[in-house]
DNA sequence: CGAGCGCTTGATTGAGTTCAAAAATCGTGG
DNA sequence: CCACGATTTTTGAACTCAATCAAGCGCTCG
C-alpha cells in the first residue's frame, strides 16, 4: 500500500473536482492547509522570486499529492503556486482533518512509510542539485520520470532542474549531436 | 512532543554510545537500517562524488536525528558517509524495529509532523540551491542554523551550500567589508 | 491567416570554479 | 605551554559553465 488514497480512505469522503489546464489552485500568500491528490492529470507547485522568475518545485501525475508543507507545518502563509498543465481530475482535502480520520496504526505506519519515501526523493535531488552539472540533472530526471518529459513544456522542466530555458535547449541539441555523430 | 526520542520511548531500551571527533560512523556502500540520534555532539552525512569531492547533505546536533533514509526506503546501499565533528554521545537504534514498538496512535502522529518537518526543511533547501545565490544561501543558512557556523569548519558550510571554500571565504570578505565601509 | 507563445541559436557577461601559493589556525608531542 | 607540522582559510589569476540579452523560426489556436 504506497497510496495515500487508500490509507486514507478517500472513496468514502471524496469530492472530486474538474480543473481545466492553466487553472491556478493555489497562489503564494494564501493560508492553508489543503492538499491536492491528483486522480487525473497533472499538477505543478512552484514559487516566483523577487525577479518574477518561476522555480518548479515538484510535478504531480496521477496518484501523487501535491501541497506546501513547509508553510502548511509552520503556519505561514504558502510560498508556493499550484497550477494544472493539464486538465485535471483533483480530490482535494484537509490536512488538519487527517488527524481526526481516527486512522489504524497500520494506516498511519503506511502513511509514515509515504512521507518518508518523500523525503527519500528529496534527499535526492539536494544531492543532485548540490554535486551535478546541469547536463547530468537532466539525464537523471528522464530516467526518474520518463512519462513527465513529453507532458511538460521545456521550460518548466528546465525550471525545475533549475537552469534557463535557453540552457535547456543547449543541452538536448548536444545530446542529439552525440547520436548522430 | 517534537522530538523522537520522546516519541519513541527512548529511554527505555537505549544504549548510548560515545564517539571521538572524526569517527566515521557509517560508510557509502553500507546496508544497514540503522539511525543515529544524537544526544550530545555533532554530526553530519556526506557524499562523496566520482571525483573525490564531499558534497554535506546535513548537520545533526543535540535533539536530531541522523539516516539515510533514501537508500534504506528502497533496500539499497547507503550513498551517504556519516562522521563526527565533534565527541559525541549518540543513541543507535534500528528503523526496521520502530514497526514492531506497538506505538499509540498519538505516538505515530507525532512522528508523523516530525517526518513532515523534515520535508519542510527538504523542501526550502531545494528552492534555496534552485534560484538563490551563493550569497543569499549563505546568509540563509546563518539565520536558519545560528548555532552550527561555530561548531563547524568553513569547507563544511561550504560543502552544505553547494559552493567552494574558496566562493565561501570570498562571500566572508565582502561581507565584513561592507559592516567596515 | 495572423498574433503570440515557446523553442532554438548565437554573442556577451558574470558568478563561481580551478589552480596555485601565501597566511592563519589547529593539534599534537615534547 | 611552546613549537612545529599539518590542515584550513584566504587571496589572486585564469578559466568555464550557465545566465542574460537579443533575434529568428515554427506552431498553435483564436
Amino acid at each position: 500500500m504506497d497510496n495515500l488514497k487508500d490509507i486514507l480512505n478517500f472513496d468514502s469522503n471524496a469530492k472530486p473536482t474538474s480543473f481545466k489546464k492553466g487553472t491556478i489552485i493555489q497562489r503564494a500568500g494564501e493560508i492553508t492547509s489543503l492538499a491536492y491528490y491528483v486522480k487525473k492529470g497533472l499538477l505543478r507547485s512552484y514559487t516566483i522570486d523577487d525577479k518574477g522568475k518561476e522555480h518548479v518545485f515538484m510535478f504531480a501525475s496521477e496518484g501523487w499529492i501535491i501541497a506546501d508543507l513547509e508553510s502548511q507545518e509552520f503556519n505561514r502563509p504558502t510560498e508556493l503556486f499550484i497550477d494544472c498543465i493539464e486538465n485535471s481530475e483533483i480530490l482535494i482535502f484537509d490536512r488538519k482533518s487527517v488527524v481526526n480520520l481516527n486512522l489504524s496504526n497500520e494506516q498511519l505506519l503506511d502513511y509514515n512509510r509515504l512521507l518518508t519515501r518523500r523525503i527519500a526523493v528529496l534527499q535526492k535531488r539536494v544531492i543532485m542539485l548540490m554535486s551535478a552539472s546541469a547536463q547530468n540533472r537532466y539525464n537523471f530526471f528522464l530516467e526518474m520520470y520518463p512519462d513527465i518529459p513529453n507532458r511538460v513544456p521545456q521550460r518548466m522542466i528546465a525550471s525545475y532542474l533549475g537552469i534557463t530555458p535557453q540552457a535547456l535547449s543547449t543541452i538536448r541539441a548536444k545530446i542529439v549531436k552525440k547520436y548522430s555523430s
